[in-house]
DNA sequence: AGAAACCTTGGAACCGGTTCCACACCCTAA
DNA sequence: TTAGGGTGTGGAACCGGTTCCAAGGTTTCT
């Protein structure tokens, strides 16, 4: 490897402009003890040579690395659900002069914490300050984070097999009130027959989306339908398969409340197949508000989320927790909005 | 802000493990100058002292920081296209122990170099290597950039506006013989009436997806047609909106490429409205091979780009660069591939 | 046996910033 | 005039690693 030419350094500045070392630092962090004609002319002398300061050394003294590690855990790759929290991360870290590292790991559920291979990001200290865990995340990982005391904040809603008593900054959203809201705006539509296509209700978060629905459902004294499947395939498949189901029920259903936009997707090609309409015949709402969701036709009525907030929410978290060590786990639900756009009916 | 407690260090471990510090330092670099017998006494005390070596202090004096920043420039969020290229970039890096930093830049052409701010990455050195350049590049920020000497790689589908004698590294794939193939592939299954419906031409990978199309059709002795639009709102919009421009020619069109998968969607569902059938009426296929091709309803037949493949060259052209300063600079450009779904129809 | 070559090890000096103490200087008050 | 406070500045020591030289010990060769 080449050697890497050395740059201009804090020293080659003071000499320059005929001031000491401390002077150069003081004009750099802009500390007021420093007066204005000394200052000007240090200045013009960082200029005048294109000096820009090592950001190692200054870390290793401040003991902050001003970044933090986004970590996506689990993915095959970086959809764009996720991508939009890294971006939500980025903008509010970037306001604040704080970086962003991006790095993905795969992990099994039943590793050993002390046997699970962390990226090179976390097998040195100092390089960041903190972590935002995305992706599925189990507890298992989370117990080895915290055998590096490294502070973290997790992106609640994926969160897998957690004991209550397990406490931890993290930020989530509302999948509960999300299929309550949905539901309930199907039934002030008029509709009485509606069922929940779920997917596989062993996902903790479509069981909470089942739960708002059965909540709603409750409320008005009608009966919950659940509609799921073990492990299916992918989530436009299930949705594709199980179109059967619902228009076999007597009496036949006229609206049906998807885990996720995924499912609503399937649930929807599978009825344009049968030539039935959408929202004609049956009304449908989905869940996330993925970008296919306004290219479908009509375009999908679905519960938003708000993936940049919670990204800019993770990070905020975060950095109250590098300031305040000790202070008590907080756990942040942000809310959901239901967004009408065309496949539910007036009844 | 509280203070940030000491971790263990090197002197420490060599205290303990009754040895000087350049021994320690000898084991973590796992040269082969020490003992057996030290250097699992040393491991050892290591282990029981829970020691991370501090990443800033060797980055300082190996001037090498180890990391990359993928910048992403002028877009509104983190499409699943960028994404992946970025998910490419990671998985290659993290393999050699490199760290990927994400950031994001917006600025106008007319932005004189000079004037540019820069994210804060960059207004320090020492805290990457080097720059992945993604998202739309003009010619203002590449001249910022080579004056701070920072070493980059550029993905080049999306440079606007720079002069032929401009030289820089960059990693593309090849719009050209994408549309080419894709034309020769209709050509083939018997269409002779195809247009080509481009958006916006003024963009230069459009115009070189346009410029493939054409070459296909002159080889055959065909008549080429240009769908185009001044600045179109969106590409799906545009899509929709041109589909009687397309239907209403004599002889009518069997078959339309579109510039992207996007324009391809837009045409699909607007033909979908008017009751017309793909690909048993008209034939179709779309560029880029997005996570929707696959969705619609017969698929898409697209052009695929490897989207992996991309960021993993960029993330090795960058490495060689580091390694290889006064290397001359090298444009790679990686090939496309037809994916063959169910919009195209043998005459 | 003595010289030469090799291996292993300790630790001082170094990297490029920040911090803090000491000191010079100026101004004001007694 | 002298004491006391405030401001501005220089520079040594420091952060936590790496590097390199010197030195001690062992092995091999003549």
């Amino acid at each position: 490897m080449e050697v890497v030419p050395r740059k201009t350094t804090i020293r080659e500045v003071a000499q320059a402009a005929a001031v000491g070392v401390g002077t150069i630092s003081r004009v750099l962090n802009s500390s007021s003890q420093v007066s204005r004609e000394t200052r000007e002319r240090v200045l013009e002398t960082i200029r005048r040579l294109g000096f820009r300061p090592n950001a190692q050394a200054r870390r290793i003294l401040k003991r902050r690395a001003e970044m933090v590690c986004f970590l996506l855990s689990n993915r095959d790759f970086l959809h764009p659900f996720h991508a939009r929290i890294l971006q939500g991360v980025e903008s509010y870290a970037s306001g604040l002069k704080q970086h962003v590292l991006f790095a993905a790991l795969h992990y099994s559920p039943r590793t050993p914490p002390d046997r699970i291979d962390l990226p090179p990001v976390l097998q040195e200290h100092g390089l960041i300050d903190g972590l935002i865990l995305a992706g599925t995340i189990y507890p298992n990982l989370l117990r080895k984070i915290e055998s590096i005391h490294m502070p973290f904040v997790a992106f609640s809603n994926n969160v897998v097999g957690m004991s209550d008593e397990q406490q931890f900054d993290q930020v989530g959203f509302d999948d509960f009130n999300g299929t309550l809201h949905a539901t309930r705006y199907l039934i002030g539509k008029g509709h009485r027959q509606i069922v929940f296509a779920a997917g596989d209700i062993s996902y903790p978060w479509l069981r909470r989306r089942f739960e708002g629905y059965r909540q709603g459902m409750r409320e008005n004294k009608l009966k919950a339908v659940l509609i799921a499947a073990r492990s299916p395939q992918s989530f436009v498949d299930f949705g594709q398969k199980s179109i059967g189901r619902i228009l076999s029920r007597q009496p036949r259903p006229t609206a049906a409340v998807a885990g996720n936009d995924e499912i609503a997707y399937g649930l929807w090609r599978s009825l344009r197949r049968h030539a039935i309409k959408v929202p004609d015949d049956i009304s449908l709402v989905g869940f996330d508000d993925r970008e296919e969701a306004v290219l479908m036709d009509p375009p999908l009525s679905t519960v938003r989320v708000h993936k940049e907030e919670i990204g800019e929410a993770c990070m905020k978290m975060l950095l109250e927790r590098l300031h305040h060590p000790r202070m008590t786990f907080s756990h942040r639900i942000l809310p959901t909005e239901f967004v009408i756009r065309g496949t539910v009916r007036h009844l």
